[in-house]
Order: C-alpha cells, then structure tokens, then sequence
DNA sequence: CAGCAATTTGTAATCGATTACAAAATGATT
DNA sequence: AATCATTTTGTAATCGATTACAAATTGCTG
C-alpha cells in the first residue's frame, strides 16, 4: 500500500500538497488538484488511520458495549446507533463485553488509545467506577440501563411505569395472584421493574408474597423455563405471571405449554422488551415495547454531541404495552 | 493520559528504557526497571495502541464482519472466535455490515489502514472481488459461507450433505409431497442445500415439483409465515417441509399454526442452526445443528496462523441431524 | 515593469511509540 | 589497575499523516 510520499513524488508535489488535497482544502489550484488526484488513482492509494489518527487525534469512530449479543434486545437499538453514526461520518464498532470487567478494559483502553472517539454503554454490569472515571475525560453515553445519581448521560424508558402499567393490566384482567419473574435486582431495572410491579399490588390491595417472586441468573430462554418450574410447584400457583424480558417469558411460556397448561386461560403472561420472537411463540406474547430504535438514534445523538463538546441532557422515551394472545383470556 | 516522554522523564532514563519495560525486553536492570514501573503507576500511564501501531503495523485486532447481528445464527460462532482470539491476545470487533457494499468498505478500508490485522467473514453477501483482492495482500478467512473454487480459506458443513439427510429423513417418515423454504439462491449455501433436497428426492423416486420450491428474499420470521401461507394454498399440499434456516421454519410454524394444521401430524417440518430459540417453539422444531463454537475457534486458530504467515488449508465440519418433535408424527 | 497583495506551495515540526546502533557502565580476569 | 567482554542505557531515525509558518508564485495596479 502506497503512503503520501510516494502519491506526492508521483505526482511531483509535496507531502502538504497532497494532504490539503485529501482533506479538500481550500488554497490547491485545480491544475495540482487533478494532478494529485490522478497520482492516488494510479497508486490505488488510500490514506492510513493511524497516521492520521496519531495527529489529529481523532478516529471517527464510536465504540458500542454491550453484555451479549445473543439477547435480541439490542438488535434494533444497534440499528438505530448505526444509521445516526453513518449520518455523521462515524463508524460504530460493537463490541461483547459477557459482561466480563477485563473485556471491558480492553475497550476502555481503546478510547483511552483514541482508537475510538466515544462509547455508547449498554452494559448494565459494567464497571461503573471505571466508566465514571472514563467518563471524565472522554465522552461516554449510556443506553437503556444507567446510574442512578451518576453524572454520564443517558437514554432510557420508565421502568417501573411500565412495570406498573403491565401489572395493572394484569389485575384488570381479574387476575390477583400475580408472579414476578424477575433477573438479579443488582441491575437498576430490575429494581425499578420490581417497584412498579409492587405499587400496582398494593394500589389494588393485592398481597406481595415473596414466594411469587422469583430471581433468575441470565436473560436466557431457560431461566425462563426454570423459574416456571419452581412457580408451578408452589401450593399456591399464580394465575398470571410478570416477566421483566421476552426470553423469560418465553421460556416461561414453554414451560407452561410442557406442564399441560393453557396460556391465557389458565395463566395469562407479560413479557417486556418486544423482541421480534416475542410475535412468534404460540400464543404471541403480550409484552412491553421499548422504542428501540429511537434510543439507539438518540444515544448516537447525544454521544456525537458530547464529542463535538457540547452538554447533553439525559432522555427518557415513551414506552407501549402491546397486548397479545397471551392475555387474551 | 500522559505519555512515553513524560514517564522516561519521571524515571529518569530515556524513552527507549521506557519501551523496553513495556515490551518485557530482557535487557533491562532490574533497579531501573522498577523505577519505570513506579512512574508508569503514578503517572497512571497506558501506552498508546496508536503510536505503537504505526511503528509496528500490527494491532492485534481481528475484524468479524456478519450482515446482521439479529440472526442468532451468529452468536456462537461469536462466542469461539472471541474466546479465541482472546487466548491468543487478540481482540475482536464486530462489523455489522447490512450486506451493504458501502459498509463494507469502510471495515475493508480499517485492514488496510492497519487499525486491523485480520479479517474473519460471515458475510454471504459481500462483494467477492474486492475481498479476493484484499485477501491478496491481507488475512482473511471465511466462515459458514465460502466461495467455491476461490482462494480465500474457509471452514464450513456440508450444506448439501445435510440438506439430503434432512429431507431423508422426512422421506422415511413416509412424507411424498416435501417442500423446501429456501433462501436467495445466489448463496452457494442454498444452492448446496437445494441440491442436496433435489439428491433426496430423486433417489426415493419422488418428483420435484417447482411449486413446492419457495424462495425467500430474507431469513426473517416474517419470510418463513409468508412462504409457507403460499404453500397451504397450493392445490395439492406439500405433508412435510424442510426450511434453510431455523427462523423461516419458525415463521411457517407459526403460520401452520395459525391456519389450524398441527405440526407434525399434519405437516412436518425440519429447520437449519439449532438456534435456542429452535428448542422453545411448540412443538420443538428438529434441525440441523452445525458446530457453530467450533467453527468459530476453527475460524480464528486459521486466521492468527495465517497473520503469523503460515499457510492454512480449509475445513469441513460435521453436522448433526437434531430430531425433535416438530417430525415426531 | 516595479511594487504589493493574494494565492498557492513547500519545509519541517509534530503526534507516541519502537528499535538499530552507539555509547556508557559494569564485571571479570590477569 | 589495565584490558576486554558483557550488560545496560541513550540517541536518533522511523512509521504516515497534519499543519504552522515561510517561501514562492501569480495577478493586479499605477
């Protein structure tokens, strides 16, 4: 691969020359312009990043984090970053933490390196301590799940509205034994999840029994399945059940189909996140719509501002229960 | 972020020490030594990925790149390239190309920048050309899709092997009318997989019939209710169906479903991935299962020896005919 | 055509690391 | 203590771009 110099003997101009001609400077008259354009084309030249990095200290590149990128989730808010990036002259690098702090690191440093300008952090078991301090000094923006009280900007819905909103959709239905599926409550949202899941209990004086309660490990489909399990054995079973993500739910659905029972009839079911599966099961899930793409534009938003220099305010977007088969009882 | 200069002037040496603490050269007293490291700790310092990459061209970074994160296909092919590349101090991005060639080359242009050292493709859709030309100069391995009679080295199944097994077995379940949901056939990997169903058939003496042969323009859910709510409409109705990828024999599932059919007894189908979702339907769907983990750690092993300058040799993997009860009539 | 302003081009420093080579320090031997 | 081999350290070039500043060229005016 040709470098300046040679693109700048070629076409007997110097360095400076060529490089006013790459960055479209003003002052090349159109004689040289051509001549150094023509020299790139016969070298096949294309200008290095690192050079240019190295200098300007810039990549045009923006970093995405996320825990995994099998959880469907993400799909779209990626989708959402990627198009604002593009639109702005930025490149989005995804990256899977397995929400394992030395992968973490590893990308940390690449802002740190400049090897990217910005992060967009979906990664809700981040270190939080270490990205507060990136956070000081390169621009950082978080999506969907965030700090409470921190000081990094983010995009997010209201949880435990939804939550509230789900449930007491839940209780309309006349059901009043209402699980909770929830993830570990380490995460911020499961713990507003949980908190709007309660309000609505106690608005409609409905008992919270812990034993409807149930914690899961991961967002997997068989978290899912196990969590139904343990709830479907309990001397007291619920007739309808809370889960705080499609793949719990779906794998609570499948595990209900297995033990025999009707979905809604004999349990309705609500799921949070809209997944594009979450239309495909059988019964189709009733479930909470995150505008995902909208947040994934807004974050790249926000980001591009921050890199730019200028102050962000965080967001919080609507949210939509969608209501489905699984609580048409 | 402070630099080489800084903590050579802090230690009291030169910048030369400082870089060959940094890189464990063997030259270097033990006394001095932990004076640089002290100084490297107070001045919080981390060497920049920048300056060392244009002076070593090397970034231990692998580009993956996959037209669309949302197919779960991809995740644990993911998983092995990461785990990888990682054992091997490598780390990996994730290129989300769309199929789209302009997306593309940006990511092509970073490994000629040298902000990558390798290149690992999924993408069946990618422009060949420009990626023969770049696997001319630059490691590249394909992975799941290949070219045939190319250059580039691949590791892949036996689509056609598989798709014969398949569509075997639906035949000895005593299935005469079979159809087959298959994607774009400018995938060599459909076209394989067409062959393979075609090999089946002849060989039990069943004819093939174009209007049991739907071609699918994505590998969404959506495609697969689509191709298999013009297939219930034929006149003589297909009794078994064998679908390219899990999420079209999802899609027909949920379309069976919905028109009242059951599955198996009134059809049978069979999918391709395994993808977890495959195993959370009602019924479970039977698939075929490829090695994914392993063709990722296949992938990436190929592609460092071929950064290191070895020569690879590409690889055929075995597949798995996963029975479930979506062919259990 | 001299004189001056405006435009265009070139020179050389710079970004932050690595490393060949030279120089200095250390240690061993007589 | 002088000599020489070995180990350790420093100097300066280098990777490929950008850009401040200087220098050269061009165009205009009287």
């Amino acid at each position: 691969m040709a470098n300046i110099q040679q693109v700048a003997e070629k076409a007997g101009v110097s360095v400076a020359t060529v490089s006013r001609v790459l960055n479209h400077a003003a002052s090349v008259s159109t004689k040289t312009r051509l001549k150094v354009e023509n020299a790139i084309k016969e070298l096949n030249y294309e200008p290095s990043m690192l050079g240019r990095n190295l200098r300007n200290s810039e990549s045009r590149l923006l970093l995405v984090l996320l825990p995994s990128i099998s959880n469907p989730f993400y799909t779209e808010i990626i989708n959402g970053i990627q198009n604002t990036a593009i639109a702005n002259s930025y490149n989005i690098l995804l990256c899977e933490t397995d929400s394992n702090p030395q992968r973490e690191n590893i990308y940390f440093n690449m802002i740190k390196n400049k090897l990217a300008d910005g992060v967009i952090s979906m990664d809700p078991a981040v270190n939080r301590q270490k990205l507060t301090e990136i956070a000081e000094s390169y621009p950082v923006i978080l999506c969907s799940e965030y700090d409470e009280g921190g000081s990094i900007p983010f995009v997010t819905i209201d949880s435990e509205l939804a939550a509230y909103q789900a449930v007491k959709h839940l209780i309309r239905l006349g059901n009043k034994k209402i699980a909770l599926i929830n993830s570990d409550e380490k995460f911020l949202y499961a713990r507003q999840r949980r908190s709007g899941y309660e309000r609505a209990l106690k608005e409609f004086g409905l008992p919270i029994r812990e034993e409807w309660i149930f914690h899961t490990k991961d967002l997997e489909f068989h978290n899912g399945v196990q969590a139904i399990r343990v709830l479907l054995e309990l001397e007291e079973k619920p007739t309808a059940v809370f889960a705080v993500s499609d793949t719990l739910a779906i794998g609570a659905l499948k595990g209900i189909n297995g033990s025999g029972l009707h979905v809604p009839n004999d349990l309705a079911i609500i799921g949070f996140d809209n997944i594009s599966f979450s239309n495909m099961t059988n019964p189709t899930l009733t479930t909470v719509s995150q505008p995902m793409y909208k947040m994934g534009v807004t974050a790249a938003n926000m980001l591009i501002m921050n890199i730019k220099g200028e102050q962000v305010e965080s967001v919080v977007l609507d949210h939509d229960l969608i209501i489905r088969e699984s609580t048409m009882g």
